[in-house]
DNA sequence: GTATTACATCGACAGATGTGAGTGTTATTG
DNA sequence: CAATAACACTCACATCTGTCGATGTAATAC
């Protein structure tokens, strides 16, 4: 599934032959793609989105349970989110004691908001 | 699930009481977490994404014709993800004889884009 | 008219996803 | 030690998702 190559000039050929010729394409950007369909699926849920929004606006790190009376969800709902941000790579976490910290990491949406720019 | 709202200053306090309050709070910019995070959705799959990199790469309208090579996925597929970006709102179609024909719609990215930067 | 083309829709399927109750783990308090 | 708190993990379940074959629809070519 290559990308990122000049669409061939279409040619109104409705009967007789094929509207494209299956021309090969090279693979360019795909691995990019992947990655920021990965971070952009990651955002695809309005929880996720806004724990995203309020780590990113809290400068610092945020307690779990910080988080969890700011959504109408259960906790391990709630692990769950941070787990899915966390393998997207668009959070970290850090133990301390009892609790948990959450942050965004630095450059994690980098590739996707320039894309979307 | 509310958001944007400056959190509470934790206090350590392990045994005895609650870490926080379940404090009521305003629901604020959850329209806006609805919204982006449907365009975030609709982005999160890697042929989806390339499709709206080419759409915006190319200026004009886009044959579905051209796109289909591009892809090795069937027809009925690609149809899938083009509707499922049309709901998001990302992209619109135009039917022209035979062919259908896709676009950007402009600004679809905009918010998103804007809260990503 | 029939045949063909472009595209959407339907139906079915395996796999992923969001949710929460229950449980486990680790650390702190008493 | 026991009790409690914060958080992650397991399991189960309903729903959603990506995929494609088959079919439907509309328009063009013959």
């Amino acid at each position: 599934m290559p990308v990122d190559l000049e669409l061939a000039p279409k040619q109104k050929r409705p009967a007789g032959e094929r509207c494209c010729e299956p021309v090969v394409y090279p693979d360019v950007q795909r691995e990019q793609a992947l990655r920021m369909a990965e971070v952009a699926k990651a955002l695809g849920d309005p929880i996720r989105l806004q724990l995203v929004d309020v780590l990113r606006k809290h400068a610092g790190k945020v307690c779990v349970c910080e988080l969890l009376p700011l959504f109408d969800i259960a906790q391990p709902t709630l692990s769950h989110h941070l787990k899915k941000l966390r393998y997207a790579g668009i959070v970290d976490s850090e133990r301390k004691g009892l609790w948990a910290y959450y942050y965004v990491t630095p450059d994690a949406l980098k590739e996707l908001s320039t894309w979307l720019t």
